[in-house]
DNA sequence: TCGATAAATATTGTACACATTAAAATCAAA
DNA sequence: TTTGATTTTAATGTGTACAATATTTATCGA
């Protein structure tokens, strides 16, 4: 979930909690690994206050679970949670199509290109955390292109978790079937085929949550510290 | 949102956090008043740092607007703020129906016909902001039926936004006609029938909305503490 | 009297302190 | 060595302080 979207520079909040989010998409930060405030406070320099206040925001994205008089960890979503999480995002991800084919330009057919072409350098850099956050985020931009910005939120919210998903359970597997699936929804927009937009993207999210439901592979382990200011390092350029 | 499930004493910033939430539902508190967290905090005896929790949640639900360096205001959404609502919740709402046609039960239905009935005795009553109220938690409580916990999650928040919508738009209405049409859809899950239960949600959906397209008469200026301390009183006898 | 400017006040942003509680470490006894 | 109790340490819950910034009020000139 975005903060404010007109601002010159980045909040001090505003970089912690995308250094965070980011991190734990990418499962640099191990499920469960524990964020306590002083920690979070010293590497981003600010005060407790302020370091609650991101995980407040990553706690609402279901990225770190709160208990009270515990420390914050990274979220370790059940398969349960996994499977709500893939069916309200099924559902709202059908509304988006719905409205995309409704107000569908050539506008928006470039941007998407473009995020497209994206993709794909990605996976030809070989970049593999890169090109899964760039699978996830066609759909917050398709989401934002539907007009309605609760929508758009509420996507933004079920694409994080799905993507702290799939790092959790998936297999590895090859980005390239997203991106060519992208492009067929792009295609059905094109010519205004709602049921076969709907097709595509029932299709497209099952394929997401097939590759799911498979336990994952170990994780290493690394430091705190060191992991999280890689990512306020990228934040900072952006 | 509700903050925890099993807690013996409501925390103080729970209470607050109803008690506002159900001041602005009802509209005891005009869309943009100001809301200055040491005036939150003094209501109910606690420092800002729990007030501006209070607000952060309530912000969440999109019941406050937060400005920086501005104090919250209870929201005025606007026509376009509201459509978009209504389209998201009709998204989620039948997502809510398909499910519960799967796992419907005899429990669920008493437990339903326990609610529409305190809902008959609050238009009978004519308790007017009560029977609103209860309207609104008819469609939460399928919700939770619906088994799928983020699902819910979401449904609160649409409906949440949707009672102040209403409170601010709503020509007056009967509430009389909401409970035919609960009925209604209760017996189409008896009948596992998902296209006409469907249909009904649509319907019901869509007389609710038609209800909020239109302005509202004028509200009435009341003392800021007066009217939360009301609400707090309500809370801490729940 | 009206408008503009300046002083005063109200309110938020953020750090920090202190009490309380959970987690970890230490130690004693079986 | 293992287990259980106890101390020590770490972390959160919450109030408060002080600076920075809005908002309001007061003051002054036309």
């Amino acid at each position: 979930m975005t903060t404010s979207h007109v601002e010159e520079k980045k909040s001090r909040v505003e970089v912690a909690y995308l250094s965070l989010r980011y991190a734990i998409i990418e499962q640099a930060l191990e499920p469960g690994t524990k964020l306590p405030e002083d920690a979070i406070g010293s590497v981003f320099e600010m005060s407790r206050t302020l370091a609650r206040e991101v995980l407040t925001k990553l706690q609402y994205d279901g990225l770190v679970e709160v208990k009270r008089k515990r420390s914050a960890t990274v979220a370790r979503p059940s398969l349960t949670e996994a499977q709500e999480v893939f069916g309200v995002r099924k559902c709202l991800e059908r509304a988006v199509v719905r409205q995309i084919c409704e107000r569908w330009s050539k506008v928006m057919e470039e941007e998407l290109e473009k995020h497209i072409r994206a993709e794909d350098d990605a996976i030809k850099a070989d970049n593999n955390a890169l090109s899964i956050r760039l699978a996830g985020e066609f759909h917050i931009r398709l989401a934002e292109l539907s007009g309605n910005s609760l929508l758009k939120k509420y996507v933004d919210e079920v694409v994080s978790r799905c993507s702290l998903i799939l790092a959790l359970y998936a297999r590895p597997h090859s980005s390239q079937c997203a991106v060519t699936e992208h492009r067929e929804l792009i295609k059905a927009f094109s010519a205004k085929d709602v049921p076969r937009a709907l097709e595509l993207m029932n299709e497209h999210l099952g394929a997401v949550e097939q590759r799911a439901m498979i336990p994952g592979t170990a994780t290493k382990k690394l430091d705190l510290c060191d992991v999280i200011q890689k990512y306020a390092g990228q934040i900072d350029h952006a």
